[in-house]
DNA sequence: TGGCCGCGTTATCCCGGGTTAAGAAGTGGA
DNA sequence: TCCACTTCTTAACCCGGGATAACGCGGCCA
C-alpha cells in the first residue's frame, strides 16, 4: 500500500462520481497503484513507446501535446490534482503513443498498469460500468472542445479557457494555452492586448 | 419483430465489432428497435427536445449539426448506413438537445429507445462492456478530429476528408462539407479551384 | 415554358492570425 | 553576481480565409 488512508479515502470518493465503486474492488483497484514522481519538464509518455499505464495526479500539473513534423507542438489538454493523465486514445487502441506527457511543476502520479485494470474490469460489471461512464465524460468534454473549434473566435476560446480553468491560469505558460486554443503566442499576446485595452475603455 | 432475419444478422455481426454480444442479448435489443423512415430534409432530433431515442442508420445519410445565435450551421458530423445516430452527447448528459439530425436523402432508421436500452444494460456485462468499447471508439474519432483542427490546415482537413469518406463526396452539398472542416462555401470553393490548377500542373 | 431558388464559383475588400525579428523582463544556473 | 535562456510583447509584413455581391447553372414547380 502506498497511498495514506486519507487519500485513499478521497479517491474513492472521486471514482464514486462516475458510479458505485465497493470496498472490495477498490482495495483490489489500489493494490494496482504505484507512485512515481516527475520532475518539473519531466516526461511520463513519449511517441512510439507502448502505452502501459495510466494515472491519477495527485499534485502538480501535466500538460498532453502533440508534436508535428515540423517540431510545432499542439497542447491536448492540461491536468491538475485529482484528474486522469494518459495518452488516452492510444492505450483504447493499444497503438504506440503518440502523445507527449510533461509535468509542468513537481508531479505526483499514482499510476496503474493497464493489463492489471483490464483483467479487474473483464468480469465486474461494477468496473465496467464505471469505466463506461468514465469515457463517456471523457467523450463529452472533446465534443465540447470540438464545439468550440467549430464555433468560437480564438478570442472566444481563450476567455472560455479563462473562464474554466482559472486556477491554472497562473501556473501553465501562456504560448502553452495558445497552443491550447489552437493559436501562436504572438497571436494571443495580441488578443489579450485587445481585450485589455476594450475592458479599460468600458 | 420488424427487421428482416438477414439484416438482423447483419447487425449482429457488427455489433459484434466491439465485443461478445449473445444470442439472447441481441433478442432483447432487437425487441426495443423501431424503424423510422426520413423524408430527404427532415429532422428526427432538434434542440431543445429531450433525448429519448439514438439510431442506427439502415439506408440513407444524415448530418449531425449545431446552429449558433445568429444562425450559422456547424456540422459535426455525416452518418451513412450501418453507422450511429443521435446526439450522444446530450444522451450521455440527460440533457436537452442541442443538435440538430437532419436526412440528407431519403432515409430509414433503426430507433432504439434509451431507458429501455440502460435497463437491458443496467445489469448485463456484456452489455456494459459493449457499450463501453463503443464510446471508446467514438472517443478515439473525436481526438482525432482534435488533431485535425489543431494540426492541419483547411486544405489539409479537405483532402483528409475526401481520403476517408470518398463515398459521400457525391452524395453530400459542398457547403456542408465546407462546414465540417470548419470553414466557409466560398473558401471551400478557392481551395477546390487551387488544388484543381496545382494539380494540372501537375 | 418561364420564373425561381439553391448551389457553386469568382472577384473585391478586409481582418485575424501566421511569420519573423527585435527588445524587455524575469529566472535559473554556474 | 553575471550570463544565458525562456517568456512575453510589439512591430512589420504576408497570407488564408471571412463577408459580400454578382454571375452562371441546373432543378423544380406553376
Amino acid at each position: 500500500m502506498h497511498v495514506s488512508e486519507p487519500e485513499a479515502k478521497a479517491l474513492h470518493a472521486k471514482l464514486s462520481q462516475w458510479g458505485p465503486l465497493s470496498a472490495a474492488n477498490w482495495e483490489k483497484l489500489l493494490a494496482l497503484a504505484e507512485p512515481r514522481s516527475l520532475a518539473k519538464q519531466e516526461f511520463w509518455s513519449e511517441p512510439s513507446k507502448p502505452v502501459e499505464h495510466f494515472a491519477i495526479v495527485r499534485s502538480g500539473l501535466v500538460r498532453h501535446f502533440y508534436v508535428d513534423a515540423r517540431g510545432r507542438e499542439s497542447v491536448k489538454a492540461f491536468r491538475g490534482p485529482g484528474e486522469f493523465s494518459a495518452p488516452y486514445a492510444e492505450l483504447i487502441q493499444r497503438k504506440p503513443s503518440r502523445t507527449f506527457i510533461q509535468a509542468l511543476a513537481p508531479t505526483e502520479l499514482l499510476t496503474f498498469e493497464v493489463t492489471g485494470f483490464d483483467a479487474l474490469a473483464e468480469n465486474s460489471l461494477e468496473l465496467q460500468r464505471l469505466a463506461r461512464r468514465f469515457v463517456e465524460q471523457h467523450f463529452v468534454a472533446k465534443e465540447q472542445r470540438e464545439y468550440e473549434f467549430l464555433q468560437l473566435s480564438a478570442e472566444q476560446r481563450y476567455q472560455q479557457f479563462c473562464a474554466e480553468r482559472p486556477e491554472h491560469l497562473s501556473h501553465i505558460p501562456q504560448h502553452q494555452v495558445a497552443s491550447y486554443i489552437g493559436i501562436t503566442p504572438v497571436a494571443l499576446s495580441r488578443i489579450r492586448a485587445r481585450v485589455a485595452k476594450s475592458s479599460r475603455r468600458t
